[in-house]
DNA sequence: TCTGGGGTCCTAGGACCC
DNA sequence: TCTGGGGTCCTAGGACCC
């Protein structure tokens, strides 16, 4: 896998994404700090990172940090169309273009040198385009495997190009910190760092059986097989999505049923559509109930036959919540709610709503009120092709306002990792 | 006064089967 | 009569990524 030749993966990751967009949309913008955001800081602009501020920190924490912060509310659909122009720029490279989220992506290169020259004249050349036609900053890393290349850009950034030459592999990685490695985030590092291991370096003279001791079985073999280059991923086409979900933060609610109520019935429709849009259903569904001090339980459940239909989704998710709350009585008060699908089949849109088979009489084969549903959800879901979600829903949906992000983020979130048909 | 929304993958125990 | 090992599925929790 590793012969001879140049290393050929490139990792292209777009700096600061959101937040240069806004800078590159607003010239006012440049050179100062700034947060798409509001409640929370989705992404933050390097002048606001040199202060501190960093992606997923409340926001009153980041104005702390940095009281000249401009929070702007985020242009979301512009993410995606400039997204996909660089993706585009890299396209014209060569086909083989694995897009992991909106604004990265791997390329193997092995079959465009002899058009576009070395790895890294093409990393160049896309870092130029992507600039001059974009208007964007492009972090490009080369090396033989994903996993060296994805550190090099992370390495390269901001606005650079790292490449990492075969045979020199360790040399580049023993310096630098274990945190990125991908897999090791904050719960991992703080591990081995009581151990005394801080950098790759440490980490590669570390047996495996004792890094699978300390941190599990696969990721203690994961890293133990960094160490030693046996990274067999390639660059590939997308796959298919396992799960279909989505949550809605509440602030601090009293656990109410109308509050639940409401909050699911909108859950449920969301992940009910995409579904349906999908032409998918699922057997496995699953809720999470978060509590004040981010303590979180879930409760799933996996029935006989895949389900599509929102009632039947909000009916079942209510179900679990009730057990999670009950479990939990000692909990007034939540912060949030989420619902998601998983076990996913394939399902013409036509299929009838099936039986859940756990006793709910109203749900046989055939029945009247499942046969119902399906009607119902297809008709919103045609005048909604039409005129747009909001033109119609069901009447619990249109009263929950505890939406906090506006819907182009959920859509970009969803839209992120959707892949191509694979 | 604890922070968004979309996901993936791993682990561990219990049930159940052969 | 007691005991063994392996595999799969389900559930709950947690770490991590963008």
């Amino acid at each position: 896998m590793s012969g001879p030749g140049p290393a050929t993966i490139l990792h292209a990751d777009l700096d600061a994404f959101y937040a240069s967009v806004e800078q590159l949309l607003d010239p006012r913008l440049r050179g100062k700090p700034v947060a798409v955001g509001g409640g929370v800081v989705l992404a933050a602009s390097y002048e606001a990172k040199a202060f501190g501020v960093a992606a997923g920190m409340a926001g009153w924490r980041a104005r702390q940090l940095c009281p000249k912060l401009r929070f702007v509310a985020g242009h979301f659909r512009q993410y995606q169309q400039l997204g996909d122009q660089v993706v585009d720029v890299l396209g014209h490279y060569t086909p083989n273009v694995e897009r992991i989220s909106i604004d990265e992506a791997f390329l193997d290169v092995a079959g465009s040198t002899h058009l576009f020259g070395s790895p890294a004249a093409i990393a160049a050349q896309i870092r130029s385009r992507v600039r001059d036609e974009v208007g964007l900053a492009v972090s490009v890393g080369v090396a033989g495997t994903k996993h060296l290349a994805k550190i090099a850009s992370q390495v390269a950034k901001p606005d650079g190009l790292v490449v990492v030459e075969r045979g020199r592999e360790l040399d580049f990685l023993r310096p630098l910190p274990v945190e990125l490695v991908w897999g090791v985030g904050p719960a991992t590092r703080a591990q081995l760092a009581a151990k005394g291991i801080h950098t790759i370096g440490e980490l590669a003279a570390t047996p495996t059986p004792l890094l699978q001791g300390l941190l599990g079985q696969a990721v203690g073999a994961k890293l133990g097989a960094l160490a030693t280059d046996r990274d067999p991923r390639r660059v590939q086409g997308g796959r298919r999505a396992a799960s279909v979900g989505a949550q809605v933060a509440l602030g601090r609610r009293w656990a109410e049923p109308d509050v639940i109520r409401g909050t699911l019935a909108y859950l449920a429709d969301r992940v009910a559509g995409r579904l349906r849009a999908a032409g998918q259903a699922g057997r496995t569904i699953t809720v999470r109930v978060r509590f004040p001090g981010m303590r979180s339980v879930t409760r799933s459940i996996t029935l006989p036959r895949p389900v599509s239909a929102t009632l039947t989704l909000t009916e079942v998710a209510a179900e679990l919540v009730a057990g999670a709350l009950a479990d939990n009585s000692s909990e007034r008060q939540i912060t949030l709610l989420a619902v998601s699908v998983s076990h996913l089949v394939g399902q013409p849109a036509v299929q009838l709503e099936l039986p859940l088979g756990f006793g709910d009489e109203r749900l046989r084969p055939g029945s009247e009120i499942g046969a119902a549903r399906s009607a119902v959800d297809q008709a919103v879901d045609r005048v909604r092709a039409r005129f747009g979600r909001e033109a119609v829903g069901y009447a619990t949906v249109a009263l929950s306002d505890e939406r906090r992000v506006p819907d182009e983020f959920r859509e970009l979130a969803e839209s992120s990792l959707a892949q191509p048909e694979g």
